[in-house]
RNA sequence: GACCCUUUCAUCUAGGGGCCAAGGAUGCUGCGUUUUCAACGCAGACACAGAGGUUCAAAUCCUCUAAGGGUCGCCA
């Protein structure tokens, strides 16, 4: 089973869906289960059900094999907590947080609740403290060899004594993964970079449950949005990028891209499912850039089948497909495509004096006969309408395209021909 | 403040002592093509963070310095 965490967030971050894809991609390599665990205790933002996820991470192909839901497996965190109790390896703290501006120099219980357990448990009896439930210090060093990040060694004063049990009987994100670990048998658990410093924490508690099987880490670097990531706050949110017209594959294309070896600029998920290496990725963190993902994403349109692009866009139409090809030069998202395609099938309107021109021309148009060739159509509308053809273009193009500028009207012309009556409106 | 990691064109990367006066892709500049913008084609500019070592030989190994990133909560 290779498992990843993301938060149950409406609003997926990049690097969330940079996790999962890696997930995703080494168990499809090596065969294994993929399990994605929804943080969905205690957090402030909006939840998503497990459902929104799951399909958001359908548009991308990504399809796990089990979504977990942390709400749900709280009773057997709870389990776990006490057991760890029981056995003196976990006690109750009544130690406050410090103010979170300032963090203490050591996440350490200050009052050494551990060696008084009996008062403390008194003390939480007769007034009723609120009291937290940590894991004892470790003892001896813990080290383990990240698949990205390398040979990680922490010394037992730095892991200090991790809170299991929040106040509220809720667990803390550190203990659900590694009990999400242990229920799920997990090999290998991708997570951001972020979390590498509390990873021994996590298998110190791992080990003090006895669970000895090994899990391997890979430690993702994050993905900023800006020049020094802490000015720059621009979320890098999937939804919007999906909102901007990006495609999914391109965004994948993207994500595999950044802080990798790559034997090829462009490609799809199962391409990259051939030739993924974890061991090549970087640990430097990746700074976002849009104007490649734009590239990619025009060749992502570019390669696909011209009938079903032009379903993305309420048609069913190959030739409203190369249409839009036509258009990648200038436009190389969904929704700029869309607003060329839609430019294009709805009426025209200027102002001053080519008012006059338009209309005779659209009017010409209208009567015209079906002509196949561009060429005998523009010679048609010369003779009809007496306009010199250097300036007929030009209203033409308007007349079409509803811009000055785009593609060669003659490629235009045989693919719409069948729709030119319908394109060629205009509304004073 | 402490601990950890990283450093090759503007960006993502190739490279692992000699094949490197450093290759590719995106972006940028110019030219061509185009009624037009873009795309496309061709050409061009642009990098081994710095200083010391080791070696016949260093982008590559070592040390220091600098810069960037991460972490030090009942956060996620």
């Amino acid at each position: 089973m290779f498992g990843s965490a993301l938060p149950a967030t409406v609003d997926l971050g990049l690097n969330d869906l940079h996790s999962v894809l890696i997930t995703y991609i080494v168990s499809r390599q090596r065969q294994e289960r993929c399990l994605l665990c929804l943080e969905d205790i205690g957090s402030e933002e909006t939840q998503s059900s497990d459902q929104e996820i799951a399909s958001l991470l359908k548009k991308f192909a990504i399809e796990p094999e089990q979504l977990l839901l942390q709400s749900e497996q709280k009773h057997r965190y709870q389990h776990f907590a006490h057991t760890l109790m029981s056995q003196r390896k976990a006690f109750a703290c009544l130690c406050v947080a410090e103010n979170p501006q300032t963090p203490s120099q050591d996440s350490l219980c200050h009052n050494s609740c551990f060696e008084h357990q009996e008062m403390v448990a008194q003390q939480i009896k007769e007034q009723k403290l609120p009291y937290v439930i940590r894991i004892k210090k470790a003892e001896e060093e813990i080290s383990f060899v990240d698949l990205i990040q390398g040979k990680v060694s922490v010394a037992p004063e730095r892991i200090g004594a991790p809170v299991l049990l929040r106040s509220d009987g809720n667990p803390s994100p550190l203990f659900a993964s590694a009990c999400d670990d242990m229920l799920s048998n997990t090999s290998l658990r991708v997570c951001a970079m972020r979390h590498l410093d509390s990873t021994p924490g996590e298998i110190h508690i791992k080990q003090s449950l006895g669970y000895t099987a090994k899990t391997d880490y890979a430690h993702l670097p994050a993905i900023h949005a800006g020049e020094a990531a802490a000015d720059d706050d621009t979320p890098l949110s999937i939804r919007q990028l999906l909102e901007e017209g990006f495609l999914p594959d391109a965004i994948i294309n993207y994500l595999l891209l950044a802080g990798n070896t790559h034997p090829a600029e462009h490609f799809t998920l199962p391409n990259a499912v051939a030739w993924f290496d974890l061991s090549t990725l970087s640990p430097d963190p990746i700074k976002f850039d849009k104007e490649t993902l734009q590239h990619l994403n025009r060749r992502h349109l570019e390669a696909m089948d011209d009938r079903s692009l032009s379903t993305l866009f309420g048609f069913a139409d190959a030739d409203i497909g190369r249409l839009l090809k036509l258009h990648l030069g200038e436009a190389d998202t969904i929704s700029a495509l869309e607003r060329r395609i839609k430019a294009i099938f709805s009426p025209k309107r200027c102002d001053g004096d080519t008012a006059g021109q338009m209309q005779t021309l659209a009017t010409l148009i209208c009567e015209a006969p079906m002509i196949d060739a561009f060429e005998d159509f523009v010679q048609y509308l010369v003779t009809q309408s007496g306009i010199e053809e250097a300036r007929l273009l030009t209203l033409l193009r308007l007349l079409i395209t509803a811009t000055p500028d785009g593609p060669r009207l003659e490629d235009i012309y045989p693919l719409i021909s069948p729709y030119i009556t319908e394109i060629a409106r205009y509304t004073p």
